[in-house]
DNA sequence: TTGTATGCGTTATCAC
DNA sequence: GTGATAACGCATACAA
């Protein structure tokens, strides 16, 4: 009965101290903060650490401390970059820290954020960073139970569980169409993949602007439930083209469809901006590149990252939060492919376009 | 002396068995492997962790069961999408196990990823996944210690640390410089940024292609330390254009900077391919929406990590390993910038192309 | 299938 | 600044 006992070869805290010549607490001082030891004990203990090839056992510690230097990062999309750069901004910031981060994978999927917020639980992790404003009311108390730190990021709300950081989707589109509808475009598409909530709100926006400018028709809308990517972007292209042939620009609600959309043009030898303004979303870095150099609405991803995570320190080292809502706002990058210096009024018949090209 | 009696509110296993009228141990067995309990306790256990809330404390399990369930995924960037597809494979293939996942990014840095290693090693993981094969000394004998599977991923080696998984980068380029060759192009470029261990093995196979068919310069080859994207890909084009004005193909080391180069060649109205065939190296999504289409190298990037982890799983669960280096190849697929339909010998001159369009 | 006894390696607490 | 003691919550080993 019982269980065995303790391995010989077994380094723990203790053999250390004993090579020390001081108590087990005073090495376990020492590793977590070396300051509060004496500087005639720290060289005693550093060398006899490394004599024994001492490792610290995290899950001793945890279960000691009662607590972790883990933060949950739960993400929708290992696919989708806009995520890359957050998750470069939160890595970043963590970088050096004594905090480790976990990276979960939701799916787009609130059920799955679910079961990964009750694994995080288990976990007690000192801090958590979710995407969005919708979680479920179950993920919600699972959040207030872990009882931490909480920021979520890439949207703006009223409501935040704890802190939050990102911008207004609804109000980025807008001004997109904004634009749009200043350079004299009339019949703006819209086309959409994957339709995550970001992407709804966009919509929203989008439609807002439309009605607001006395144009919308939902003929110009184009979605598609399924991932989005650049040959996507090309097919919501082609199905738009038959809805609205009439059509003078295009919202594509990120990057990747407005890079198919252009090549789709390309094909087609349809002249961007001329017969065609096109317009993208995130400002990756390849729409600067494009020809013609794409338009698309900047969001300052790897600094939401960043200042998510230092929310997070700060507030899991007491230190007092400035904001706990942060809007990052956005920024509209008008390129080539929506600057028409037309004036509104001399636009191109609807059909039957000047170049005389294919559609 | 001593610490403070426990918390009344606190849910543990001891709360949970009382109340199910049962040992502590068997409610451990039940959340650890339900089967091994009657079917009457089960019920109980059940309902009497739910009636609690209770949530097991996974630092407990791990001091306890002196291991975890945790892998430690080490990658060079986040922000390099040929990663995000690999990360995609491992969190699938995890998904739904119980083993969770720790990814931490050395930012393609040896040192960083020793440090990396070592904070993996408190936690005993039970299994690690690292990128290529160039790690050092140290790093090697930290995860000795580490004394878990272990599988490299992204390239090929004959000296495994304990499993592997990839392709060789020099083949897989060698391949796509062939594939040039046979279409009867002879000054073929080569670009690449970044230039980490797998970039440099790609430029060696380049290397070795064009030293075999006879036709190396070396001014064909411009480089650049910065991370790569498809704006570098743009001005490294220009700077090899200025070495070497009578270039016929350019290799790049990935996708991005491939199109960057075709948007350069749209730029400069070089026609693609009939004056300048583009291959690039991961074949990205874009690559198939590309005007013209680009042909790149397929690597599957996806199934590398679903096996990988699949590799890991096994080898933890005593499972038999049935390749411990696996071998998953490459694909060279050919598309419209680099399908010239011409023969060797009818190539334009150097300068002064038949389309007479500026360089 | 279930229970008993014991140990996992560290830190919190309080005293010096 | 340093040390003695107890507790952290669970799983292992063995017995029944």
């Amino acid at each position: 009965m019982g269980r065995k006992r303790i391995e010989p070869g077994k380094v723990r805290l203790t053999e250390v101290a004993a090579l020390a010549g001081v108590s087990p607490i005073t090495v376990s001082r020492f590793f977590r903060n070396p300051d509060t030891v004496s500087a005639g004990r720290r060289a005693r203990i550093e060398s006899a650490a490394k004599e024994l090839g001492y490792v610290p056992n995290l899950a001793a510690r945890a279960l000691a401390s009662q607590r972790t230097e883990v933060i949950g990062v739960l993400i929708p999309s290992l696919t989708n970059n806009v995520f890359s750069d957050v998750l470069r901004g939160i890595y970043d910031a963590f970088d050096g820290s004594r905090y480790s981060i976990q990276l979960a994978n939701t799916r787009y999927s609130v059920l799955q954020e679910e079961r990964l917020l009750r694994l995080f639980l288990m976990q007690k992790p000192a801090g958590l960073i979710v995407t969005g404003l919708d979680q479920t009311a179950e993920s919600r108390s699972i959040i207030e139970a872990a009882d931490c730190p909480v920021v979520q990021i890439m949207e703006l709300g009223t409501e935040p569980i704890d802190m939050m950081i990102g911008f207004s989707h609804v109000d980025a589109c807008y001004a997109a169409i904004s634009h749009l509808l200043a350079q004299g475009c009339r019949r703006i598409g819209f086309i959409g993949a994957r339709m995550d909530p970001r992407v709804q709100r966009r919509l929203q926006g989008y439609q807002n602007a439309m009605k607001d400018a006395g144009f919308f028709d939902p003929r110009l809308i184009v979605t598609a439930p399924v991932p989005t990517s650049t040959i996507m972007g090309g097919s919501l292209f082609s199905d738009l083209l038959m809805k609205a042939p009439d059509l003078d620009a295009v919202f594509c609600a990120n990057d990747d469809l407005a890079l198919g959309v252009l090549f789709e043009c390309q094909r087609r030898h349809i002249a961007v901006p001329q017969q065609l303004a096109i317009v993208g979303f995130n400002d990756m870095e390849f729409m600067a590149a494009a020809v013609p150099p794409l338009t698309s609405v900047r969001t300052n991803r790897y600094e939401m990252g960043r200042r998510a995570a230092t929310m997070i320190m700060d507030a899991i080292e007491g230190r007092p939060v400035a904001q706990r809502v942060v809007d990052l706002g956005f920024e509209v990058i008008e390129r080539q492919s929506s600057t028409l210096h037309r004036t509104a009024g001399s636009l191109e018949p609807a059909t039957g376009r000047a170049s005389g090209t294919k559609w």
